[in-house]
RNA sequence: CGGAGAGUAGUGUAACGGCCAACAUUCCCGCUUUGGGAGCGGGCGACUCCGGGUUCGAAUCCCGGCUCUCCGACCA
């Protein structure tokens, strides 16, 4: 895409309301709008990554059985009076409306209740089980208090998948594989080495729950690390017995800071009891189907990538989840230049790369760099009057800094053996 | 929900209770310029968050509201 058309724009200062590192950056770059506290909207890069985020997402979800589908936001009370969850003082950040005619509605926090609902229509054999469906979705919390950027909105997209399982057996060896598929998740996104599968508090049907806890300054949850056993434990289960529970030695241990990325829940038979949701075995017994849940939110993942990966100058996208793989900045508009520019352009594009063209005539070469820097794409190709002289290109790699010259071969192949 | 702080052009800042609310940047026009946010000239843009009050006079002081941020509690 031709820079010149995007209509978004840089900034040199963030706002001075945003204090969290990802928002300011993300902001200056024009990746996304804050409409009010906790609640952002996705520009045109910005919506780029978040879909580049979700479609490793959705890969990996579709790898173990998931079938993705898509739930309403508007919900039903009724629906969830059977579980207890409707009342206020059950569940303090609904965010609830009304109908013309005075009935009540919630705007969904998550979608338990109307799913299992939705499955006793499709469940009633054994062989109907097990079923993975999950949503990219946004969810609404009313929380007291929003936070820490694009990390902890009052609106977020949430990836909710939801296991339905005729036994604990099926249910625990699933779980498993979910396990399996956020760590492929984490490292995709380029953040497998600070991540930790960590327990925590499971609720009331299982000891612990595991969440997927990234290292970070920014972070809001207080984690004991053992690197060695790549596995930690959450703050708020740290204690002489979940220690024993676990096999871990507190001299083994290290406090970090962390941003919960994800987690899996086993939900038991909760839900299935409260609609009964059952189904029948291969000898005519009805048997309550065995749940767990599992979350993602793709907004605070690319939050988190953004604290983990950026400089002083800027953002230092994982190719993974780049806007665009290639920067091309032309400095000058002579012809040789801009044949040499365009050329490569047609060329980048030709290769099947995702190329952000920097034809900008007003803005100075200071001004592309800084732009460039900023926006963080991991590859920069500079086409200049010093490189169209010389028959090469300029490449330079955001994380490392490296530079070289190269002609379009070269590049091409530099870039894709990367 | 407890505590603290802050609201002034799109953005970042300034202005003793007293001249037309200033500066930088963004934006527009012209010229010049293209290897690290370039230069010159001109221009647009603010009922100083809202509502009251004190005062001859309020961006400035007082009261109420709204919004934002930070710390804590809570949470994907």
């Amino acid at each position: 895409m031709r820079q010149s058309e995007l209509f978004t724009k840089t900034r040199k200062e963030a706002p001075k309301d945003e204090v969290a590192k990802n928002a300011k950056l993300l902001i200056r770059a024009g990746f996304v709008h804050k409409e009010m506290a906790g609640v952002y909207s996705y520009l045109p890069l910005g919506l780029r990554v978040l879909k580049k985020i979700n479609n490793i997402i959705r890969r990996e979800m579709d790898a173990i059985g998931g079938q993705e589908l898509f739930l309403t936001a508007l919900q039903d009370k009724s629906v969830w009076e059977k579980t207890n969850r409707w009342d206020d003082s059950v569940v303090d950040n609904w965010f609830k409306t009304k109908l013309k005619n005075g009935s009540e509605l919630g705007l969904g926090f998550t979608h338990e209740e109307p799913l299992t609902k939705l499955m006793k229509e499709h469940i009633s054999s054994f062989r109907d089980l097990p079923a993975y469906p999950y949503q990219i979705q946004t969810k609404f919390r009313n929380e007291i208090r929003a936070k820490s950027g694009i990390m902890r909105g009052r609106e977020f997209l949430m990836k909710d998948l939801y296991s339905f399982s005729k036994d604990e057996n099926e249910h625990n060896s699933f779980y498993e594989k979910a396990k399996g598929a956020y760590g492929k998740i984490f490292a995709s996104v380029g953040l497998g080495d600070m991540t930790y599968i960590t327990f925590a508090s499971g609720g009331s049907f299982s000891k612990y729950s595991h969440e997927f806890q990234t290292i970070c300054e920014a972070g809001e949850d207080i984690i004991f690390v053992s690197e060695e056993k790549k596995i930690a434990v959450n703050k708020e289960v740290y204690d002489d017995k979940t220690l024993e529970d676990l096999g871990l030695k507190k001299e083994e241990l290290k406090e970090e800071k962390a941003i919960e990325v994800g987690n899996i829940f086993s939900l038991g038979t909760r839900f299935s009891e409260a609609f009964n949701l059952d189904y029948t075995d291969e000898n005519g017994e009805k048997n309550p189907v065995v749940m767990g849940s599992y979350g993602i939110g793709p907004g605070r993942l690319m939050g988190a990538i953004v604290e983990i990966f950026s400089d002083e100058k800027g953002i230092v996208w994982p190719e993974s989840v780049a806007p665009f793989g290639v920067h091309l900045l032309r400095l000058g508009g002579d012809s040789e230049v801009m044949s040499q520019a365009d050329g490569v352009y047609a060329d980048l594009q030709n290769a099947g790369m995702e190329v952000l063209y920097d034809d900008r005539e007003g803005a100075s070469a200071g001004e592309k760099f800084a732009d460039s820097d900023l926006i963080g794409i991991p590859w920069r190709v500079v086409a200049s009057a010093k490189t169209a002289a010389a028959g090469k290109l300029e490449l330079k790699n955001r994380k490392t800094g490296e530079v070289k010259m190269a002609d379009k071969k070269e590049l091409l192949e530099e870039i894709a053996n990367y």
